[in-house]
DNA sequence: CCGTCCTCCTGGCCGC
DNA sequence: TGCGGCCAGGAGGACG
């Protein structure tokens, strides 16, 4: 599933090869994947203009437009937003198609077809909830050890129900949720409340370390996750926990550990972690 | 504020 | 081989 890195790899990829090109064309086959505003209004709002840039903030993209306003997309589970020229087959799934100039097409495909887009900005007030109330990401100026310390001494939550609201902070998701609480030796049932300042410092380099990593090999790619270039990440190679239930720990050797935590799979060491 | 449950959805995998 | 059933999970909403 795309998290911040993954979605930070499309953007990386998108961004040559979209820029300056014009939306000829718009063609939306899933209506529901619209958001904002109708689909006929998204359709004519974004024909004929031209994408000058490419941003992310979270695991949102936004493609800015030439008149002020940007398409946002947010990719959820099995999104992907890809670059074909017009010879190429069309990809499977495809759920939005951008006729680009230049031969070019930009799909937005979606097995589970949980992705969303949106066109806003310019003089249209309305704004997409989750992303106006997006916390700070990792690696950011904003995100600082202090600030969480101040979070998690405010909330009674456990440390992996934390980490995946978007509202503290922005851009983990399952995998990098439990890598951090992995590489930070923290159980992920741990109340945020009873961490010790030691663990707090822990967690914040573990935070920034596998997010950090994650950028740096291009992503994890599980099942579904690729490029705009339909490459994938080679981060799983690295992973510490996510997906290897019943193996053993890295760091010790005993057996890794799945529970149920605010109804997403936690693998995690019972040894190491604390 | 927090937890729990539900919803959206379908490919992939397991057991029979 | 084929089929039923379950799982994966990001986010938002209802409810206690």
């Amino acid at each position: 599933m795309p998290e911040m890195p993954e979605v930070e790899q499309v953007r990386i990829s998108l961004l040559p090869q979209i820029k300056g090109k014009k939306i000829v064309k718009a063609e939306v086959r899933l209506p529901r994947m619209i958001l904002h505003p109708s689909v006929p209004e998204f359709i004519t709002g974004v024909e004929g203009r031209t994408v000058t840039d490419v941003r992310r903030k979270g695991k949102y993209l936004t493609l800015l437009l030439d008149n002020g306003q940007y398409i946002m997309a947010h990719l959820r589970m099995t999104g992907a937003l890809l670059v074909t020229s017009r010879e190429a087959p069309e990809p499977s799934f495809a759920k939005i198609r951008f006729t680009l100039t230049d031969g070019l097409d930009l799909w937005f495909t979606d097995i589970r077809t949980f992705g969303t887009m949106c066109l806003c900005g310019g003089s249209d007030p309305w704004t997409d909830k989750g992303y106006a109330s997006l916390g700070p990401e990792p690696l950011s100026a904003v995100f600082t050890e202090d600030y969480l310390l101040q979070r998690v001494k405010k909330s009674h939550q456990m440390i992996k129900c934390f980490l995946l609201d978007q509202h503290k902070i922005a851009g983990l998701g399952n995998i990098y949720a439990d890598e951090a609480l992995a590489a930070a030796d923290i159980r992920p049932t741990r109340y945020t409340d009873r961490l010790t300042k030691k663990q707090v410092h822990a967690l914040y380099e573990a935070v920034n370390q596998v997010i950090a990593q994650g950028l740096r090999n291009h992503g994890t790619t599980f099942r579904d996750y690729q490029d705009a270039d339909g490459h994938m990440g080679n981060n799983r190679d690295f992973l510490l926990v996510y997906g290897r239930k019943g193996q053993p720990c890295t760091k010790c050797g005993a057996e890794l550990k799945q529970i149920k935590v605010g109804g997403r799979g936690s693998v995690y060491c019972p040894r190491c972690q604390k």
